[in-house]
DNA sequence: CGTTGTCTTGAATTACATCAAGAAAAGTGG
DNA sequence: CCACTTTTCTTGATGTAATTCAAGACAACG
């Protein structure tokens, strides 16, 4: 799924590396607001990006899966407007934020894959906005679904028989759509009821993956590249 | 509004600029998935960004007023995920997809700048898709309405009587919102009998910005600053 | 001056939220 | 390892915000 990453890359970004971390569930990556001196990138476990509104409502604007660049908007604007927790144990690539600029002096070819996953991020907020204020319970929640399965299946984090861990409450997917968790829960009680998705203890098992994706309005899109960092 | 042009950075940009464009309304800017070789800045005018979904369905990403930078995606990913169409007549500062690239590898403070932008577009997608998941139809358009009118006068095209242009529809703002057409203007026929906010015959009359903040649940935010190409 | 697009308003319907309460899990401590 | 508490999941009943349907009033336009 990334880019290759030839020789030279890696020893420019081992330079640019600080260092890896490991944290436990349920770790503040990120504060909404806050002022942080590191950038992540997720080698493994699964994370939550949230923000709080006003009213004291919680929006989860995506999933966090392996491979995910963390802290961009901290690295060039200074400071988050969202969230970050860790859902699982996760392994982190750390960087810092001061090496940003520098790689933007010195390495153009590095610093372009850095605009362009901000570009991507825009991309995919765009397809949840549009997701979220156009169809009914039973698409969103599809959607939703499929979009997670195909990245775990990127990233091969999908088992022989089509299940992948899914190490989230149902809180957080509805937080994610905007709907009830009641609501939610009975949509997916629907889905498990028709065969199409069945999430448990965990475990999501999709056992075909093109059905769910017609629930879902999904479009088959191509499934791109992105750079690593 | 806008971070100060240097003498030098004018050089650069206007080495990298190909022309100056105007268009008409209900033009074409940007097709979705679509190959463009231009990108442009806005000059003057308005337009909408928006994606249809697969069974037909529009969303309206935002709204693009002055200063708005178009075409990023396409200059980083090759295709755009959305359409760009003008309202109104619209001057565009037109440049070449192929001139990026250039860019990257010649002046790190606006590539840097590129990235900023498309972090900041990033963290605007994230505030509507909190809004359109967790909030009212009133509290949603009077967010969206706030939103509009403090950029209107942060590019100066308020009038002293606290007027501003706003040349779209009500089934703009709807689909922008994700409200039905019939809602959308319910509740904008309700903001008008309060005495909060008037959109008529294409201008926006807010009397009192703060009180419409308070409906639209906004957090008194910095306007900040954002780097223009 | 008819035709078409946008706005406006009322009435009927529905998808979803809220309320309530029980059943599983998953921690916690003795 | 077993009571005990707390969290997460599940299901039914009730309420409501927003949709859809329908139709009239303005505007804009050729």
């Amino acid at each position: 799924m990334f880019d290759e990453f030839s020789a030279e890359d890696l020893t420019v970004m081992q330079a640019f590396k600080t260092g890896e971390m490991v944290v436990g569930p349920g770790a503040q990556l990120f504060v909404e607001g806050a002022h942080t001196p590191q950038l992540y990138t997720v080698l493994a476990g699964m994370g939550l990006r949230y923000k709080t509104t006003a009213d004291g409502q919680r929006q989860v604007i995506n999933f966090v899966m392996p491979g995910d660049f963390l802290g961009l908007q901290a690295g060039v604007m200074g400071e988050m407007s969202h969230a970050v927790e860790a859902a699982t144990e996760m392994t982190l690539c750390v960087f810092n934020r001061a090496d940003v600029w520098r790689i933007f002096k010195t390495n153009p070819q590095r610093a372009f894959d850095l605009t362009y996953l901000a570009a991507m991020e825009e991309h995919l907020l765009g397809d949840a906005l549009s997701r979220l204020g156009q169809h009914g319970a039973m698409e969103k929640i599809a959607w939703s679904l499929h979009r997670i399965f195909s990245r775990a299946l990127a990233v091969d984090m999908v088992s022989e028989d089509n299940r992948c861990a899914l190490p989230f409450k149902q809180q957080d997917l509805a937080d994610a759509l905007g709907l009830s968790l009641v609501h939610t829960n009975k949509t997916l009680a629907k889905l498990r009821a028709d065969g199409v998705a069945t999430w448990t203890a965990g475990q999501l098992h999709i056992p075909d993956l093109d059905r769910l994706g017609e629930l879902g309005l999904v479009d088959k899109e191509k499934v791109e590249k992105r750079p690593l960092i």
